[in-house]
DNA sequence: AAGTTCAAACTAGCATACAAGTATCAGCAA
DNA sequence: TTGCTGATACTTGTATGCTAGTTTGAACTT
């Protein structure tokens, strides 16, 4: 059974994805009504997804006037970096204490691997595994709050973030970055495993750090 | 202009208020009609205001049934406890990048010194304050993002995170703790601060992981 | 022609009505 | 007494109507 209340967070999904794929450009206005047209349904639910997308920082909302694509800047990105890199450094922490498994992740670099960086679509699969990785990492901490915080951090920064280096170079630089966090992993090495994935992180903190000119 | 939207927030922060005060105890239900009445208005913002809840983590919403106040778990707190720990880690690195004025910091332990920890009245005091130094060394980061995400990691945890030590003696080690991050801080010692930082709040943490029994 | 004003149209906020799923409890059967 | 069943009352989910604030643009003034 598709639950009812689905609705709203099909609609909130939905609308996220556009924003995250550019369909929905930073300023554009998102109208109760016409969304509730496109949906076919009321402008209830229309209103609590956008609420939604507000808390999640995807949107800004003006009383009485109305929704608009939030316009996010270098500064806003350099923050999320932030955020993210002491989130994934505390997932990759207990990840050691908890001893996890680490042959989902080896799968992933693996694909990671087969990848073809010449070609414009295996480049899209790529970035769409590299974000699995990290987001594995957080997920098999077992740490759900954490999960929660990590997923509401804007991933419109999935796009800088990740789909950055296209390169045949940069894939092999990146895996094999990726390969020693495993490494330390494997070894229970908090500590150290912890310091490379901060510098791992960082790196692109300080990216957009230097960028805002 | 006090406006419109405004009845959502203050039922928000209404209901948030009870919960952390006690007065709606978890498991209890949280009626959509009741509470319209309460605030003599109609369900809908009662409606957006539990939504907000339920975002937030103080709430479990079950569909078609009703609202719930969420029972946080020993293990809630200690998985908060380690975001929280990653968050401020941080909120003192980029304190210490920006050069931040650290007399309000300064400002607040100082007030914190003068409270009486034989007045259970001053305790209070002294507890509300220690989150203040908390909450002002996120806030002083300048990063918006980290200061969201800090403020949504479920405040409940307040009680039990600071309202622990009460004794004088507590008041001291806790005081000098304090003192020590304000001594890195204004040497801009990062590394060494974070560490101390990330010591200072771990504690509790791994307080809450072995009181699991 | 440029600036200002004011009214009309549009927007979201809120109230209310109805639909549909869930829980409860009385009545019955074993 | 205990367990089941079904109807009823209650809950939230969604739709819609009305209100009030905001925006826009045309007419008017200077």
């Amino acid at each position: 059974m598709a639950t009812r209340t689905a609705i709203i967070e099909q609609i909130y999904e939905d609308i996220r994805d556009k924003i995250l794929k550019n369909e929905y450009t930073p300023g554009s206005k998102l109208s109760e009504n016409s969304l509730s047209a496109d949906y076919h349904c009321s402008r209830t639910p229309v209103r609590e997804a956008i609420k939604r997308l507000e808390q999640d920082g995807f949107v800004t909302v003006l009383p009485q006037s109305g929704s608009y694509v939030k316009e996010l800047t270098l500064k806003d990105y350099q923050h999320i970096a932030e955020v993210r890199t002491y989130l994934e450094s505390l997932a990759f922490r207990l990840n050691c204490e908890n001893e996890v498994d680490i042959t989902p992740f080896s799968a992933i670099l693996d694909a990671m691997d087969r990848c073809d960086m010449d070609n414009p679509n295996e480049v899209m699969t790529f970035s769409d595994l590299h974000f699995q990785f990290h987001l594995e990492m957080v997920k098999a901490s077992g740490n759900e709050i954490l999960l929660t915080t990590f997923n509401r951090l804007n991933l419109n920064t999935n796009s800088l973030l990740f789909y950055q280096r296209l390169s045949t170079q940069g894939k092999v630089q990146t895996q094999e970055e990726h390969r020693k966090i495993l490494e330390f992993l494997e070894k229970r090495d908090a500590t150290r495993g912890e310091k490379f994935m901060f510098a791992h992180l960082w790196r692109k903190r300080n990216a957009y750090k230097r960028s805002r000119v």
